[in-house]
DNA sequence: ATGAAAGCGCTAACAT
DNA sequence: ATGTTAGCGCTTTCAT
């Protein structure tokens, strides 16, 4: 004989009211409510140990205060932060998080749009690491309000995006490594396919011209992002005698196979040769501790996400006509992490 | 105007059939349904866009094919891991799972088992880092099975617990440090609080014993899981001159900060000191390369985990009066992750 | 200040 | 083979 939850009903059976005024009592919709009345359903919801069932409550609220979080891999410990900063806003506010694993397969993201949708969460925080760009049908069938993380990507429903002044990042960074003195400084960049690529070789470029140095074809070097890329760029330019004193990279994982080709070839890092990166994939300040990375505010991108979601929705409740075509965009500055070269 | 989604009434209306069958087709509990109409049904959902809603299902099942995942933070890199794990399995079964950081705070945890629990979960998997052992009331007004990750904890409902032979672990690394021509193993243990803690020393011991070789309280050094002991233990066995050549640590912190110790002291690791250390809380293995260390196989925890509760929710479906006090108990070996001395 | 009643969208007997 | 019906537990007008 299994024990039922206590239902409102009983509640209001026990303290001979209406469930209506329980409901009004338990939701502090109690405006006209004898305080007497209230006084008792409270002390009887409180020892019958009352559970509300926020299934009913969603079927007839139509809000779940869910919001849905996809993302590629959370063993990838880009992720973990941004899952963190939106799981903290969010509980803020008091809603929950349903999190999914897309391995950034299209197929997946789909979907979990699907399911995400079904559960009727209120919103879908939308990260992606790939380097695709662009269109993506299938999404079609979700009327979910969709935040989306780091990256643009064309899909249906998006009420905002929080992304990063990717142009800012690197001219931040190469300036960084001009104030250390090096002066020439090549750029090994990944795939230039997206925006993210090319605003960061903006921002390199621009660095070097407002210090009034020459920005140079034969000192950037474009390939893909992979660390065995960076030990070729490295062991390229080498070859070519081109004398850079520091290297700019476009990711992390281009950094590390760039030290290991500089240490290999008996250089030191960053004593000899500076070599800088973005931290936005691989931590690679762990692996490499010699490092020094511009690094995303994931924990902010994922907390401000959340902040925008939960915003859109409970503004929503107010007005429900207002199909706001307006899209909220939250650009936030990376943040320099700099490690003692090893002594 | 907001277009309202399609209901199963609708469709019902436009096919011209009850609404029952049309649920029964959209369920395959479609035995005696003519093929005919449900062709038709299935082709009208399909161009409809028809979306089920769970909330609604849910309320009448009593399910929701949802289950949460309680762990301290998510940033740790120990869960991710057990994260990911869960997911997968969860989604192999279309489960989804909303997940949950505590920080290891006890009020935290009984609150977020108050939220899963009114969200209607199917289950909660429970993991906590803390050395806390024992005793938390308040866990009582859920009646969510809960399975447990990797530490007992003394909480109701819980179905299932999913631990790591802790003694067999240290014994494997005790034996892999043998191996490698280490005859006078030191142990540095954090607090002996815990029955993971007394298993680990307890493996030490045995695997001592198993290879003649004794144990002696010399050797053994109790403190608390953090890198600081971790020195101050490695100072303290120089000091007295204890004639150690290789050290076995209870946790990952404590052989970071050995290691440190160690180096400063003008010790080669592993060349002269061989070191090794479990690897549960912040995979040193990233941040110190030269450390090897007995790894918990935190994906399959998570993936097990998920795996026997959603056994046990499947089951219980069949057999509902069926309340098992049996707890299902997994018991995984640890592997050891060897890490190449820097040359 | 409170209650009656009508659903929210779906499932699950029980009829036919 | 398909329809009728009675809820699941809750919120929300609209009465009183």
């Amino acid at each position: 004989m299994v024990k039922m939850p206590v239902t409102i009903k009983e509640i209001a059976r026990e303290a001979e009211v209406s469930t209506a005024t329980v409901s009004m009592i338990l939701n502090n919709k109690d405006k006209s409510i004898s305080e007497a009345t209230r006084q008792k359903v409270l002390a009887i919801a409180k020892k019958r140990n009352y559970i509300p069932n926020t299934m009913a409550r969603s079927l007839v609220t139509r809000h779940t205060r869910t919001i849905g979080l996809i993302m590629p891999d959370i063993v990838n410990p880009f992720f973990p932060e941004i899952a963190r900063g939106a799981e903290d806003r969010a509980s803020l506010s008091r809603y929950s998080i349903i999190y999914c694993n897309t391995d950034d397969n299209l197929m997946r993201e789909e979907a979990y749009v699907d399911i995400l949708t079904e559960k009727m969460v209120d919103g879908i925080i939308f990260t992606h690491s790939a380097d695709r760009e662009g269109e993506a049908d299938g999404f079609k069938r979700s009327r979910v309000p969709i935040i989306l993380i780091d990256r643009d990507y064309d899909i249906p429903n998006v009420i905002g995006k929080v992304l990063v002044d990717n142009t800012k990042a690197s001219y931040v960074g190469v300036n960084y490594l001009l104030d250390r003195g090096y002066r020439k400084i090549a750029y090994i960049a990944g795939s230039m396919h997206t925006q993210t690529a090319r605003d960061r070789l903006e921002g390199y470029r621009k660095a070097l011209h407002h210090n009034q140095l020459v920005f140079k074809d034969e000192f950037v070097k474009i390939g893909e992002y992979k660390s065995q890329w960076g030990s070729e760029a490295v062991n390229a330019f080498l070859k070519e005698k081109i004398p850079f004193d520091a290297i700019f990279c476009g990711n992390d994982l281009i950094a590390i196979g760039a030290i290991k080709a500089l240490k290999d070839s008996g250089y030191k890092v960053p004593d000899d040769i500076g070599v800088m990166g973005f931290d936005d994939i691989y931590m690679a300040s762990m692996v490499e501790p010699s490092l020094t990375t511009v690094k995303q505010p994931n924990y902010e991108m994922g907390y401000r996400a959340a902040e925008l979601l939960i915003n859109a929705i409970e503004k929503k409740e107010l007005s429900v006509d207002n199909q706001s075509t307006k899209v909220d965009t939250i650009i936030l500055d990376t943040e320099l992490t700099i490690r003692q070269s090893t002594k």
